[in-house]
DNA sequence: GCAGAAATGTGAACGCCGTCAACATTCTGT
DNA sequence: ACAGAATGTTGACGGCGTTCACATTTCTGC
């Protein structure tokens, strides 16, 4: 009978996953250490030969979820169609960009959540991919191709992020405005802002 | 000897104001309904006469923090002088509510935390004062004294508010971009922001 | 005034959590 | 083959939220 070998193989890898699992099923508060390992069939002080603490882990699952929003931004930058003048098709290629921003922290709150959760501990590494270059380096296509105007070159990044991050937020939080119009869809409501962006870099 | 009185007096408001001064001097993280018990000098579950639960005590101190938050920008509001027209007044008190906004949250990051806190059970009551109004009163005035389009009035809240809901966030989070440049002192930062709404207004 | 009801507080207990220390097993390089 | 590193286990500790049975105080209707 092949009991399962002492080793688990990879455990860390195995947390971490398991981790992302649960929180988007049941949310960022659900996450249990205890619970983790005892789903992968493992005792609860193995995570400590991986981790040194919850909140590493915690740390790694955060990164992943950043990670995956990064990946849905270049998904829809690069479904952008080469067609009209550089300026142009830079232009729709940010907009892609901000409104799958949107997008993503609305279909998939709680890895959003999880993506910005305040966490005691800082990544291990740098993101790969990253959410913030991906919009930089948007933001310095359209200013190479005159999309917008060079001298709002430094200021347009943070422009950009505060629009798109805020809405998502609001979105994603529970305690959304109440007279935030009920009627007006999620849709209309990313249109509004990205619009209301790309109003501002001009 | 005047031992305590068996009888607290009002321990519902002690807890919540106790949990505030938590919240504020070591994060939401740091927040226990023992400890808290213990601190007022009552048995843990005391408190259980005053919230079913440890998320509806969170619920209510929330809604203080947003309610500080709402203060707050009534305060600047009230500060800016009525100097000018109509319509370049009710702009400069749409710029100082937005940059009292961003302001807040990176003086009181922890409030700011609170405030908007993902908590499972609703408030028990609406804001009062509520940030929110503040802002779409504000943006209601421009467009009464032609600062803003009249077409704009539908979509300036979200717009509004997604700035500078979203910088205020970038700043308060740990997670804060690498490259948003450390150089920029907040304060720039906001001005960046806050004119950009401005524009994307117009 | 006063009895009883309602409000408020207590103490002990339960199960869950994160974490640690001591010990067991497996893997790896020489 | 064997030493040591890597990885896993058991059992324990204290802290947490929550509940239940019980104690005390305050309030209310007569």
């Amino acid at each position: 009978m092949a009991s399962r070998p002492y080793h688990h193989g990879d455990l860390g890898t195995a947390l971490v996953d398991a981790a992302l699992g649960v929180v988007e099923s049941d949310g960022l508060a659900a996450l249990a250490l205890r619970d983790l390992t005892r789903t992968i069939g493992v005792s609860a002080s193995a995570a400590y030969r991986h981790f040194p603490s919850r909140d590493h882990l915690l740390a790694e699952v955060s990164q992943r979820g950043r990670q995956r929003l990064a990946v849905a931004l270049l998904a829809a930058r690069d479904e952008v169609p080469a067609t009209g003048t550089h300026a142009s098709r830079s232009l729709r290629r940010f907009v892609a960009i901000g409104k799958a921003y949107v997008r993503f922290a609305v279909e998939e709150p709680r890895v959003f959540e999880v993506a910005f959760a305040h966490c005691p501990v800082p990544p291990s590494r740098p993101d790969d991919p990253d959410a913030w270059g991906v919009l930089v380096a948007s933001i310095e296509e359209m200013a190479a191709t005159g999309a917008i105007p060079a001298s709002r070159r430094a200021d347009a990044p943070v422009i950009a992020w505060s629009g798109v991050h805020g809405l998502a937020t609001i979105l994603t939080n529970s305690a959304r405005p109440p007279d935030l119009p009920p009627t007006a869809s999620d849709e209309a409501l990313i249109d509004s802002v990205v619009q209301g962006i790309v109003r501002a870099l001009r």
